[in-house]
DNA sequence: GTAAAACCCTTGTGTTACCCATAGGTCAAG
DNA sequence: CTTGACCTATGGGTAACACAAGGGTTTTAC
């Protein structure tokens, strides 16, 4: 099959199959007139996985590396666990940060519903962003300057 | 002030402060000898309030269109809580993929504890990863990005 | 007084996982 | 034989910076 079939089997753009060539994941014979790319079976199965790892949020270069593990003969699977549970707790940090973003939104949208819109006066530029908390600037310098 | 220390004192790195003046956020005098870039007080409260708006979720892009309209006199208010409203359900999708994701993995790692590493056998790349649910290949639209 | 350290400038490249545009070749159908 | 659908390769764009290179300037220390 070409490139526009394997795509649609696997529910992906046929641009995001070209990607995969090209960064090496996905190694398709040539037709030897046109330079076609062909694909079988063990293509779809191998992009199908693809999808499932990315799922698990591996990263590309990191598929490729499982794949290249496995094309030799090497077992990719403790690889495979030690890349899931070092990302872990990362996840959730991100996951705790979106969620203090969503909260910090929340409590704006509701705050502002009865603060005017107030056009900047010079001193400020909009309250609704300017009335937030400032983000922790780590260290606090004192050294003051005027131009 | 220069730019490193209009960077210190708001605790982000001199690349950020020249990257919001490469973006137009910023408009710093130049000292007219040497070429240096010149900062006050305005610009500092400036840079805090461009903090607040990325932790608010802004980009960058759309911070210089608040930041110039508040400089056109216009007040930027109505702009601001449109965009939060309208991004806020963006992150509560995002944190649900994530949970999903997160819990996607704790499966997995969970699952995989008893299971053997399994050298591949021509059949199978993974099976810590080909034992996983297709994600649907129906329709798409997804916005990834992990780490 | 001067040399080195520290800082400034601009420009260009890399990061992630694709999407899109361009220009031109190929193929199946009418 | 001409569409129209699909193929190829190449190059540029995305978000928000980080980093390195090459070269000028200022500050600091001896």
């Amino acid at each position: 099959m070409k490139v526009s079939e394997l795509a649609r089997l696997a529910g992906v753009t046929a641009e995001t199959v070209r990607h995969y060539i090209r960064e090496g994941l996905l190694h398709p014979e040539r037709h030897p007139e046109n330079g076609y790319q062909l694909f079988g079976q063990k293509d779809l199965d191998r992009l199908r996985f693809i999808q499932r790892a990315r799922t698990l949020g591996f990263g590309v270069a990191e598929i490729r590396d499982i794949l290249d593990h496995a094309d030799h003969g090497d077992s990719p699977c403790p690889m495979v666990r030690d890349l899931l549970a070092s990302r872990l707790p990362q996840i959730r940090d991100r996951i705790r940060e979106l969620q203090s973003l969503a909260s910090r939104m929340e409590q704006a949208l509701a705050a502002w519903e009865e603060m005017p819109d107030g056009t900047p006066d010079g001193h400020s530029l909009c309250r609704l962003i300017e009335s937030f908390p400032e983000p922790l600037t780590a260290g606090h310098e004192t050294g003051e300057e005027t131009r």
